[in-house]
DNA sequence: TTTTGAGTTGTTCGA
DNA sequence: GTCGAACAACTCAAA
């Protein structure tokens, strides 16, 4: 290139540009960036628009993974610049600020991600500007696994079975043993300027207390998953009072981690195999939900099986409805095993799996509200709200979904408290009023002798509230409900 | 093209 | 307490 000289084309930075893959170690954007002759600057946008906007809990938890990346790539001398706005125009605006000669990042799964990325990618080619795409979020994309009419999956097991059967994962890559940051300057935001953070009021307490965001943390988790849980696994990961699942969740959510290392990782363990296949499962319901995302971009929106756009729920805006879903939201319902996953939702932004299927149900079957009402919360209050994850797994739910539970699929929270919680140390934790019951009332209050109340210092509608609907009275109703269904067929 | 086997996580009822 | 059947019929994926 003659025109430029070489002391100034050297000064020319690659842009190693952050999304979902706040992480150095197996991050091949950022190794393609720091590969080259060129230094590199890292650059997050943070933009809220054309992907849905992220909830609070979410921003709380971005503020601190990026505090993170912050401080690792500080570690390298690699400079974060940090912006707000619309991509499409901030991307370009940073090229032309820095003279980067190349922009890489890693590939995002939405609707509206995927047309963002292909516009500012045709954006900068036709500026000369080299800009390459790459996989760090995923096992498998979701176009590289197809039936054998070369349709997408809609059914996990055999999809799971085709993900294997395409090969084993690739082994995570290292992160760069030395990058050369650039030293240029550049506007940049402060982390504080993006008002992540709650301040009136400032509820994020209880999620200081439960959480480390960042590859550190991240690491933590699955080093002690690995240790101490994975043999027990396919039992234990079902029991809330046990800590017995990964928490990885929102470090995956975020990119802290690559799901490539958290493979490998259960797969070099030592624990029995059909621990490590059950675990991988679940990584691979992960990757099913965002091979469905892909393939059905209204998922967030739109019933999968469109034979639920008929489907008779009670109208949620209602003054009874609304009533009703306040009580769920803050975990009145009188159910204890549903109030307690409730409220530590409401907590510390996060609820364990066995949970969220027994409050799911009962918001939809029980309380016959739209599925897309519990969504909404979860994508609000969950730290690991996750655009593939939390939809598919409401739809799963609801029965509207892809391989859905099935209608009559109604779970008893007593039944679920009792099997699941039966001596209580997860509802005593998150439901004081009602830990000083003996394991036989616990997840039945309502059926407790007035002696037993007295002395467990309770006192039904005042101290705890009476169930706001009747479990049998519910189910029943949610069965005719589904039954109505069942004579409309789907539409083609 | 047709056939076949199967499909994350449950509950209730009656014997 | 335990056990098996019923709860529907349909769609999916592969042979």
């Amino acid at each position: 290139m003659p025109e430029f000289s070489p002391s100034a084309s050297s000064t020319a930075p690659s842009i190693a540009w952050f999304r979902n893959d706040l992480r150095l170690d197996d991050n091949p954007a950022l190794a393609k960036a720091a590969a080259g002759e060129r230094p590199v600057v890292a650059l997050y946008v943070f933009d809220q628009s054309g992907d849905r906007p992220l909830g609070e809990a979410s921003l709380w938890w971005l503020h601190h993974a990026l505090a993170a990346l912050q401080a690792s790539l500080n570690d390298l001398k690699v400079p974060l610049l940090l912006r707000m706005g619309d991509a499409k125009d901030i991307v370009p605006s940073v090229v032309a600020d820095t003279g980067a000669v190349g922009v890489y990042w890693n590939r995002r799964y939405t609707a509206g991600g995927i047309t963002k990325d292909a516009a500012i990618k045709a954006h900068l080619k036709a500026d000369n500007v080299e800009a390459e795409s790459f996989n760090a979020h995923l096992l498998y994309e979701p176009w590289s696994l197809k039936t054998g009419s070369g349709g997408p999956y809609r059914v996990f097991t055999p999809f799971s079975r085709a993900a294997r059967a395409s090969g084993t994962p690739s082994q995570p890559t290292p992160a760069p043993k030395a990058i050369r940051g650039w030293s240029g300057t550049a506007d940049t935001l402060e982390l504080s300027d993006l008002n992540l953070l709650p301040t009136h009021p400032d509820w994020a307490g209880g999620l200081r207390d439960t959480w480390q965001p960042g590859t550190e943390g991240a690491r933590a988790n699955l080093a002690s998953f690995v240790a101490d849980k994975l043999s027990g696994y396919p039992d234990d990961r079902n029991v809330p009072g046990l800590a017995a699942t990964t928490r990885l969740s929102p470090h995956l959510r975020f990119g802290e981690i690559s799901p490539r290392e958290v493979w490998h990782a259960a797969e070099i363990a030592d624990a029995p195999r059909d621990s490590i296949f059950k675990f991988h499962q679940e990584l691979l319901w992960r990757e099913f939900s965002y091979h469905l995302l892909y393939h059905y971009p209204d998922l967030g929106s739109e019933n999968h099986q469109s034979k639920f756009d008929t489907f008779p729920w009670l109208d949620h805006t209602s003054v009874k409805g609304a009533e009703q879903l306040k009580a769920w939201q803050q975990g009145q319902t009188g159910y204890p095993i549903v109030d307690a996953g409730m409220r530590e939702l409401w907590h510390t932004g996060y609820m364990h799996n066995r949970v969220r299927m027994v409050v799911g149900s009962f918001l939809v079957k029980h309380l016959l509200t739209d599925w897309r009402a519990g969504e909404a919360w979860f994508w609000d209050t969950l730290v690991d709200a996750d655009p593939a994850n939390n939809t598919a797994s409401w739809q799963w739910i609801a029965g509207s979904g892809a391989d859905a539970a099935p209608y009559f699929r109604i779970f008893n929270p007593v039944l679920q408290g009792e099997k699941f919680d039966g001596d209580g140390a997860y509802t005593r934790h998150w439901v004081p009023e009602v830990a000083k019951l003996p394991k036989k009332y616990l997840h039945k209050p309502w059926e407790a002798p007035t002696a037993v109340l007295r002395d467990a210092d309770m006192t039904l509608g005042s101290t705890y509230p009476r169930p706001i609907v009747d479990h049998k009275t519910a189910r029943d109703r949610a069965l005719q409900a589904f039954k109505s269904l069942s004579d409309t067929p789907n539409a083609a």
